[in-house]
Formats: structure tokens, C-alpha cells, sequence
RNA sequence: CGCGGGGUGGAGCAGCUGGUAGCUCGUCGGGCUCAUAACCCGAAGGUCGUAGGUUCGAAUCCUACCCCCGCCA
């Protein structure tokens, strides 16, 4: 009874590269369930591609001053090569640029258009003149007519909540240049989804073993109504509408993205050079059509893509969408703008690809926002992949060597330690079979994990250093044992860590064909020659870790705002430490660069009772010109220093910011005055 | 009343179709020495956000409240 499935992974949005966040979403729970059901030999095909329309895109393009076509092609190649180098394994990785995609998704659209589906409607939209363009609705700022708000979007206001439309809004301006906008009337095809309501709220409770957050966000969707979607817009950019009254409009980018994975598998098809096998992944009914998204897409995938499926007819429908939560990076959410991300090209600089792969398999968001950080990497590289996994391949191995000569031995007259951990390999098997098809990835990996604990234990338990010497026969049963725990192990983190398993396969003479049923407790024959072995996880130093954090923390404090990072308190000072200080007020009378210093101003600053010469760090925030005639707070009393050669007799208080910008302590005090 | 997620031993999580609170890491104590200072055993540590309710019995169901976190992946 072998199935034929089709996966799907999300198509990442062709204006910027993969980070953590995607993977953990959509591309490594994807490519775990594909894997997993290759190594079980079954019919599956893995689909992905590039989203590249939207106005994003455009807008990326106009700021660099090259096509959208230049912006897409440049991150549908990056996005490409790094999904292969971490080995993610698509058949197929398309693109919604292209002839197919443009020629599926008109197809698809006058399907519809032809069954009468579409409500066309009139309406007065913002309109941008400099820019020469509609304006969607993110892409207007506004006073909110509800709270008041300065600052809310188009489609909403994000400090009342309040959905808006972007003619509501008073004082409306354009995101893109600025102005102010017109209203201008504009013709569009909508999709009512309120006519599918009651078929979507049937279906969808209907299915079995969708995940509670993705059933409960649809429901959520449901109870408040679904009202119709326009589906198309006024861009340049995009799938033309394949009708002769629509001229410079195009599909909108949520109603051709989803066919992006139609088309993707009709290139595979014709590449493959058979030009209809696509249609018996999409609309024969045995196959199981698997969407891998992040949470923020299940609207689309559990909705409007059923809906526009079900409507054209000839499509199977989703069989489970098990879409994940997000993803956060120490502690804060990812934020691509603020930096606030790790790249997977930036990691793959330092780090193997499997690690990774494990590391996030065991804390995917599957049923909640979970988090990654560097340490904890650190600590499950190095206590569970090297200290447990690793340790106790090593331990095999290296013993099988040094004293059988690295031929697995033959097993004889099994105890009841043998027979019980020989066992275990088929109930993990059979643990992680169920965890994998139920979904629940972290737990697959965790029980996978548990079978290399099992084989430390066992170790342990049978000291086969000591039955040796006494009792070879066993010793021999237990490094048999330890074997073909280790055969297992190689294959069932397999869809885990490829590359790394491949490599132990290769050390224990497994052939890399070898499928999911042939992991048996006799797996590696006795015999079988084992190679000597290397390390197969080393252990991530401190530094390396820290290195991450710091680069990280780099990046995001360039472009962060700012995030309200106040420095901590220093020790307690004593009334005494604090009178000791001689403050007062002075005012500024000359200023000029120091020469050859980037942060230097030298102040002659007036106290009343004299004028001293002060050197200031404040070049890089002020000009000499426009401190002059300033009142400032002076730290009277410090002893003097030299810097650049000129002398300082104190110091100006300035106010550091988040952003370390400097700012006067001002006082509006006779200069002299103290401050206490 | 915007939407969604969440509050469980020091940390990260599981359990949540109700029946003596589990896992990994960390800590402490012990064992072992084949092994990547690793592995194995044991212990300490939780009034399961708060207050009510349903029930013979609630971390698990209901109600109210408090607090966190997201809402161009």
C-alpha cells in the first residue's frame, strides 16, 4: 500500500535571503518528512520556488536602481544554492517569474474568470501621481479615524487594532514618495470567499490530525466571516490578467503564489521528460498533499488556496497543513530590518549543516514560539551529538577495533541484557515511524536520540572491559549489540543529519540503499568489517559561540533603534564618593577640532572664576561652531590628562543614548555655580 | 472588548480527549575507566500565573482576573 505524496515548502519570497526563522517554519520540517519517507521508499515529490512578484519587490528594485527581474534573479539563485548547500532536498525548485508559472496561473484565473466566480467591482483607490501607481494598502500612512493614531497603515491601525481601509485614513500619505495621495476609481476581480464559508467550515472540521494552532487559527478566520478578496491589483510588476478589459493589471501575489506550486511541479515534469506526470501528484486522488508553511500563511493555504482549488475542480486538496510557529534568536523575535537574524549563508561560513539541522529539529515550534540561541547550540552539540551520539559510535567502534580486529564478532548464546537491548532498536523504531508520520518532529529526533542513550546505558551495564578478559563470548555479544544499535542509529537520523550519517555508514559498511525496513537488530552482519574511525562530532569551544553572539549583537546594534537597552547601575557610591566630585556649571567660549582625532573638540569653557581648556569626545555629534555659547555641567576637579598632546582639565557631562548619541547636561546657572 | 500564542522544579520544554507531575540540561553525591574530562547510577529541587467553579478526583474542563510574547518569516 505504498502512497504518493506531495510536499510542498513555502515559497520564500524572492527579496532577501534564508535565516533561521524559515528554516525552523517550513524548510527543515519539510525536508525531515521528505527524507523520512524516502528512506521508506515511498512516492514523494518535494516542491518549492521562489515567490517573486509583489510590491516589495518593486520597491527593492526602484531603491537599487535595477529591474524587479535583476532583484528576483539575484535571491531566487542565493536562495536556491544555500537550500542545496544545507541540504534541503527539493526536486524541484521553481520560480513565479517564469513562462510556466505565467501561462498556469492565467490558466488558473480564467478557469475561474469562465465558471463566473469573480465579483467585478469599482472602486476608489489611493492613488500615488509621482509614483505613477496605486497604492496598496501598507504602502499608506495615516491619521487612524478611530483612535487617532499618527502613524497607522492602510489595511490597519496597529495601536487600536482597528482593520482600516486606506481611504479611511485622514491625512493619508504614500509610504513610497512621500505625497499626498489622489483618489483615482480602479476596476478589480474579487473572490467571494463568503460563498465558501460553510463548504471551508465542513471540510476543515473535517480533517483529521491537523494541528489544534492551525484548526483553531482557520476557526478563527471562520467566526469572523470571510468577506472577498480582490485578486488582482494595479502593478507593473507580475502574472498580466488574462483579460482584454484589464490592461495593467496583474494577478495579485496571493492568488498566483500557491500556483507557483503547480507550475514548479509541471517544469519538474517536463525536465524529468515526462510533461504529464504533474497531474498525477495534483489531481490524482491518492496522493497526499502536505503544505509546509509558517504560521503566518495558513490563512492562504487553509482558506483561500482550498477554496480556489476546489472551486477550479480538477485538484486534490490539502491533506494536512502542519504549519509551524515562529522562531526567536535569543530571546527577541527575528527582525530582518534590525539585523536581528542568522543568516544560513553567514552560518554555513563556520558551522556544518547537520548540526544545525539537529539542533533546530529538537526545538522546532511546533506547537509554540520557541527560541534558539547560540549556547544552547553549543550545549546540544556538544552533550547530546558529540557526548551521547558521537561518544558511544566512538566508543563501539574503537573498541570493535582494538580488540576484534574491527570485525563486528559473531554473537552466541545472548543474555538477557543482549536480547533486551537488541529489542529496543524496534521499539524506537517503531516510536520515531509514529512521531515522524504524526508530525511531531522534535519528538522523532528526541526518541532517535534516546536509542544512542540506550546503547550507552547498555555499555555501561555489560562492561564489556571486564568480560574481556573473563568471558570473551560476552564481550563479543556486547560489541555485536553496540553494532547493531549503531547501524540503526545511521539510519534512523538519517532525514536528520544526511551528511554526517552517510559519513558513519560509510565507517561501518552500511550501504547508503539500505531502507527504512532493513533496520532490523541484525543489520551489520557479523564479520563485517568495520573502518577505523574518526570523530564524528567535535565539541564547539566557548569562543566560537561567543564569536556568533558577538557578531550578532554587531550587527543588530548598527541598525537597531533604540531598543530601550539601558546599561546596568554601577556599584552603590557613598555620599562621600558622590561629594568628592567638584560639579559646576560653565559655559562654552571657544571650540575647534583637534586635529588628526576623530572624537576630539578642544573647549575653552568659562567658570566665572577662570577659563580652562577642555577636551570633549563630541566631534562625531556636534560641530565647534554650534556649541559655542552653550551652558554645560563641568566635572571641576579631575586631575588633568593629556590627549593628542593638548592638555584637558576636566570633563563635560553629556548624556549617552541608546543610540550613543551624545547630548548636553544642560543648566541655565551662572557659570561657577556648583552642581550638587 | 483587534487577532493569535503562552505562563509547569535554576534553564529549556512535555503532559492538557481529567485519576498519584515527566524529559533534557544544570547542581550535588556515588560508580566505572572501553570512550570526545566521556559514560552509568542515585539525590535534592515544583502549592503546574492568581482567584473561584464543575467533579469522588483538575496542570488537564468552565468563569474571571493578572502577566509575558508575536502580528511584512
Amino acid at each position: 500500500m505504498s502512497t504518493r505524496t506531495l510536499i510542498t515548502s513555502a515559497l520564500p519570497y524572492a527579496n532577501g535571503p534564508i535565516h533561521l526563522g524559515h528554516l525552523a517554519g517550513a524548510y527543515l520540517p519539510s525536508d525531515l518528512y521528505t527524507r523520512f519517507l524516502r528512506l521508506k521508499d515511498e512516492d514523494v515529490l518535494h516542491i518549492c520556488g521562489s515567490d517573486e512578484h509583489g510590491v516589495p519587490i518593486t520597491i527593492a528594485a526602484e531603491k537599487e536602481g535595477v529591474t524587479p527581474q535583476q532583484v528576483v534573479d539575484k535571491f531566487h539563485a542565493r536562495n536556491r544554492d544555500i537550500f542545496e548547500k544545507f541540504g534541503i532536498d527539493f526536486d524541484y525548485y521553481g520560480r513565479t517569474s517564469s513562462e510556466t508559472h505565467k501561462k498556469t496561473s492565467q490558466d488558473f484565473f480564467t478557469n475561474l474568470h469562465d465558471q463566473g466566480v469573480f465579483n467585478k467591482k469599482t472602486e476608489e483607490q489611493l492613488y500615488d501621481e509621482d509614483a505613477n501607481m496605486f497604492l496598496p494598502d501598507r504602502y499608506v500612512k495615516g491619521t487612524c479615524p478611530v483612535c487617532g493614531h499618527p502613524e497607522a497603515y492602510g489595511d490597519q491601525c496597529e495601536k487600536c487594532g482597528s482593520s482600516l481601509s486606506p481611504t479611511e485614513l485622514i491625512d493619508p500619505v504614500s509610504s513610497i514618495t512621500g505625497n499626498k495621495p489622489i483618489t483615482k476609481k480602479t476596476e478589480h476581480w474579487y473572490l467571494p470567499l463568503g460563498n465558501y464559508q460553510q463548504w471551508l467550515e465542513e471540510w476543515i472540521g473535517s480533517r483529521d490530525n491537523w494541528k489544534p494552532n492551525v484548526v483553531g487559527q482557520c476557526k478563527s478566520w471562520l467566526n469572523s466571516g470571510l468577506s472577498d478578496r480582490a485578486v488582482t491589483r494595479d502593478l507593473s510588476w507580475g502574472v498580466p490578467v488574462p483579460l482584454s478589459d484589464a490592461k495593467g493589471k496583474v494577478l495579485y501575489v496571493w492568488f498566483d503564489a500557491p500556483i507557483g506550486y503547480i507550475s514548479a511541479t509541471k517544469e519538474w515534469a517536463k525536465k524529468k521528460g515526462q510533461p504529464d506526470l504533474w497531474k498525477t501528484y495534483w489531481q490524482d486522488e491518492d496522493t497526499r498533499l502536505i503544505h509546509f508553511i509558517g504560521k503566518d500563511n495558513i490563512v492562504f493555504h487553509c482558506i483561500m488556496f482550498p477554496a480556489m482549488l476546489k472551486q477550479h475542480g480538477k485538484f486534490v486538496l490539502p491533506e494536512n497543513v502542519p504549519a509551524n510557529e515562529f522562531l526567536n534568536l535569543e530571546g527577541k523575535k527575528l527582525s530582518t530590518s534590525k539585523g536581528w537574524a542568522v543568516w544560513l549563508d553567514e552560518y554555513m561560513e563556520d558551522f556544518e549543516p547537520d548540526l544545525l539541522r539537529y539542533v533546530l529539529g529538537t526545538t522546532l515550534p511546533e506547537t509554540k514560539d520557541s527560541d534558539f540561541s547560540w549556547k544552547d547550540f553549543q550545549a546540544r552539540i556538544n552533550s547530546e551529538l558529540a557526548d551521547i551520539l558521537g561518544n558511544f559510535v566512538y566508543r563501539t567502534t574503537s573498541f570493535t577495533q582494538r580488540f576484534f580486529n574491527g570485525e563486528v564478532p559473531t554473537p552466541d548464546n545472548l543474555g538477557e541484557k543482549d536480547k533486551e537491548a537488541l529489542a529496543e532498536i524496534g521499539r524506537q523504531k517503531e516510536k520515531i515511524n509514529t512521531a515522524y508520520e504524526s508530525f511531531r518532529f522534535r519528538e522523532a529526533i528526541a526518541e532517535t536520540m534516546n536509542l544512542a542513550r540506550i546503547g550507552n546505558r547498555y555499555f555501561t551495564e555489560t562492561e564489556p572491559w571486564k568480560t574481556r578478559k573473563e568471558h570473551p563470548q560476552e564481550c563479543a555479544n556486547t560489541l555485536y549489540v553496540c553494532t547493531q544499535i549503531c547501524g540503526a542509529l545511521s539510519l534512523l537520523f538519517q532525514p536528520v543529519m544526511p551528511r554526517k550519517m552517510y559519513t558513519l555508514r560509510e565507517q561501518m559498511g552500511i550501504p547508503h540503499t539500505t531502507g527504512w525496513d532493513q533496520i532490523t537488530d541484525h543489520l551489520v552482519p557479523a564479520g563485517h568489517l568495520v573502518e577505523e574511525q574518526e570523530i564524528l562530532f567535535q565539541k564547539i569551544e566557548d569562543e566560537a559561540v561567543e564569536e556568533q553572539i558577538r557578531i550578532l549583537k554587531d550587527r543588530a546594534g548598527n541598525t537597531e533603534e533604540k531598543e530601550s537597552s539601558f546599561p546596568p547601575l554601577k556599584n552603590t557610591a557613598t555620599f562621600d564618593d558622590f561629594m568628592s566630585l567638584d560639579l559646576r556649571a560653565g559655559r562654552i567660549v571657544e571650540a575647534t577640532k583637534v586635529k588628526k582625532s576623530k572624537k576630539l573638540i578642544q573647549i575653552l569653557v568659562d567658570l566665572g572664576f577662570e577659563k580652562r581648556t577642555i577636551l570633549s569626545g563630541i566631534a562625531e555629534f556636534y560641530s565647534p561652531d554650534e556649541i559655542v555659547g552653550r551652558s554645560v555641567c563641568v566635572v571641576a576637579n579631575l586631575a588633568p590628562k593629556k590627549m593628542m598632546g593638548i592638555e584637558s582639565n576636566g570633563m563635560i557631562l553629556m548624556a549617552e543614548d541608546a543610540d550613543n548619541k551624545l547630548h548636553f547636561v544642560d543648566t541655565d546657572a551662572e557659570p561657577g555655580s556648583p552642581v550638587t
